[in-house]
DNA sequence: TTTTTTTACGACACACGTAACAATG
DNA sequence: CATTGTTACGTGTGTCGTAAAAAAA
């Protein structure tokens, strides 16, 4: 679980579709496909279901969603922090 | 700034070298030294001081440590609560 | 047929381990 | 000379975008 695969979680979760997140992440949709499906591998656990114009979170996805959303703002954080140090 | 960076991070500040850290990481000495001056480069800032036998983290080295603790320690957390659903 | 997701694939970039080098005491 | 960190480099893995396929209505 890396946080560019959160990034992209995020963005289908919030775009509720692959086509629509795509955009926002400055990519191309079978991309955004084969790392959410690589994330559901590596957990064991699916999170989106799929269907025609509309991609539901599972149970799990939406308990990923709200923990996934906090560790981007908190190392969005920490990076500022460092970046106003200099050391 | 990447979550493996950060596992690297913690185990030269744990660890106050390279050589020991690596030993840890299940790598060798090279790639931590090259990831690491990777990541503080990506940041803009220096995070240890280099000394013989002593490895120094800095003011921003020092910020970024507790942070990152606890990032980690998320993130687990995360994947443990996941894997408890299998939804 | 239109929209959306998935799979296949070639190209390029990245991370790894080996090995040689630099520096410190 | 022993120890530790850095740099160089070949190899394999992974990620990317293109393109073709599959599925749904």
């Amino acid at each position: 679980m890396d946080v560019k695969d959160l990034k992209y979680f995020v963005a289908v979760y919030e775009a509720r579709g692959f086509s629509r997140a795509c955009l926002q992440l400055g990519t191309v949709q079978s991309n955004v496909s084969t790392r959410i499906r690589a994330l559901e591998s590596s957990l064991g656990v699916i999170l989106f279901e799929r269907r025609y114009r509309d991609v539901i979170p599972t149970e799990s996805g939406a308990k990923l969603y709200a923990r996934a959303k906090q560790l981007i703002a908190e190392l969005d954080e920490a990076r500022k922090t460092l970046q106003l140090v200099h050391g």
